[in-house]
RNA sequence: GGGGAGAUACCAAAGUGGCCAACUGGGGCAGACUGUAAAUCUGCUGGCGAAUGCCUUCGUAGGUUCGAAUCCUGCUCUCCCCA
């Protein structure tokens, strides 16, 4: 259930309430990365109390992987496994179509593959990948889609985009002739494909406006294609997909990548850079982005981050945050981590509020400056 | 006192007549990372130059050779074993 809560003037940007089974999501929205029930490197405690992040997402193929449905269905799914209250969206494993392209093979029926940790023999379809996330019990449920890589010729994105609707007619049969394995209600969100094909975009759009699913996605970008490709291909997507429900833009993005998906009407965000990212000596600040591997930190003992978006932010120096990345001591990922999370999620937070206090796009416009900045 | 081994770039360590400004690690300096096979990966790391290149290097002083980090001689230093 999604309620629309105010729109912006200037732009497409808007603010929502998404309600799941596991609690309240005010839109716009950045979710954490948390692949194979973990998000790296954070305990659930920081997630929820430092971080404040209100949904993280799993991901099919690594947890149906390990540790299996066995374990997840006996520890009563994955809420309990991880110890985590709050909403969980996983990704249907659509996305490792993608990335683990050379051990996967597509046919109409599913992706059949080969483990990356053993070797051995599996198969995705639209329909077992829902049953998994049945299992793993997610608050919200992707449905099984190919995530065309860039660049992608038109006939390629043609037959991956039509594959793609096919899997969603299953998809969507599957959802509705299954009951949850847990007693609360999942959701299921369509993909877009389409490649950066705006006539194969708008045919997707519609495609998936038409499942009439409680919200939808937006996949296939941020896969190498240039930024204003991206924003192009939202646009033409926004304008088709239901005011009325969510918009869940995958794997995106960086900072600035985020406020423009915003102000074209976007709702929901995932991404891997904060912590990735992070763990890599890559940091997010209010004043810009910074290396913090590089030399000029060795002596810097002011905070990570005077304004603070986490605690961490603020007790801990660049110097000592450096030494820590350097050396490639554990606590260094942490602390970036945290800080990079809690980081994305006030800014996504203050795009919220600025909405709704109807100054957004002066605000964005000063913010893209400040968040490209190198230091 | 006797016997043996060795000295190579910031460190460790290959190389033992030309393909050597010198393998490879580490360290250092940068860069990449977008629904996580990533606490990962890439580049540079004697000097000058955009570059073909030029100049100075393999303990030190000489020598042999068309050519030496590599062969010979002296010297200096280090380590190991025996007494």
């Amino acid at each position: 259930m999604f309620t629309l809560k105010s729109r912006d003037k200037e732009t497409r940007a808007r603010t929502g309430i998404l309600e799941t089974a596991h609690g309240i999501i005010p839109t716009p929205v950045f979710m954490p990365v948390g692949t194979a029930g973990t998000v790296k490197g954070i305990l659930q405690r920081d997630l929820a109390d430092d971080i404040e992040a209100k949904i993280i997402l799993g991901n099919t193929y690594h947890l149906y992987l390990r540790p299996g449905t066995d374990i997840l269905r006996a520890s009563g799914g994955l809420h309990k496994f991880m110890n985590w209250t709050r909403p969980i969206l996983t990704d249907s494993g659509g996305y490792q179509v993608f990335s683990l392209a050379p051990n996967m093979k597509l046919t109409d029926e599913g992706a059949s593959f080969k483990s990356h940790i053993d070797g051995s023999k599996h198969f995705f379809t639209p329909e077992n990948t829902i049953d998994i996330q049945r299992i793993i019990g997610a608050d919200i449920m992707m449905a099984f889609d190919e995530c065309a890589p860039f660049p992608c010729d038109y006939r390629y994105a043609g037959k991956s985009v039509a594959l793609t609707h096919q899997w969603l007619d299953r998809a969507v049969v599957r959802y509705r002739e299954t009951e949850p394995v847990w007693d609360y209600e999942q959701l299921l969100f369509p993909i877009v494909q389409g490649s950066t094909f705006d006539d194969l975009r708008k045919m997707s759009a519609e495609k998936v406006a038409s499942a009439g699913m409680a919200g939808n996605a937006i996949g296939g970008l941020s896969v190498g294609e240039p930024a204003d490709e991206m924003y192009r291909i939202i646009e033409i997507v926004n304008e088709i997909l239901p005011e009325d429900k969510p918009r869940y833009l995958m794997g995106v993005g960086t900072p600035v990548n985020i406020l423009e998906a915003i102000e074209r009407g976007i709702d929901m965000f995932d991404c891997v850079m904060p912590t990735r990212n992070g763990r890599n000596g890559m940091l997010f600040t209010s004043q810009g982005i910074i290396n913090i591997r590089n030399k000029r930190w060795t002596d810097d003992f002011s905070p990570i981050d005077s304004l603070a978006p986490s605690a961490v932010s603020l007790y801990y120096s660049k110097a000592y945050l450096r030494h820590l990345i350097i050396s490639g001591e554990i606590l260094g990922s942490q602390i970036a981590s945290i800080h990079n999370l809690a980081f994305y999620i006030k800014l996504v937070s203050e795009a919220r509020k600025r909405i709704e206090e109807g100054n957004f796009k002066k605000w964005k416009d000063q913010m893209i400056i400040k968040l490209s900045a190198r230091l």
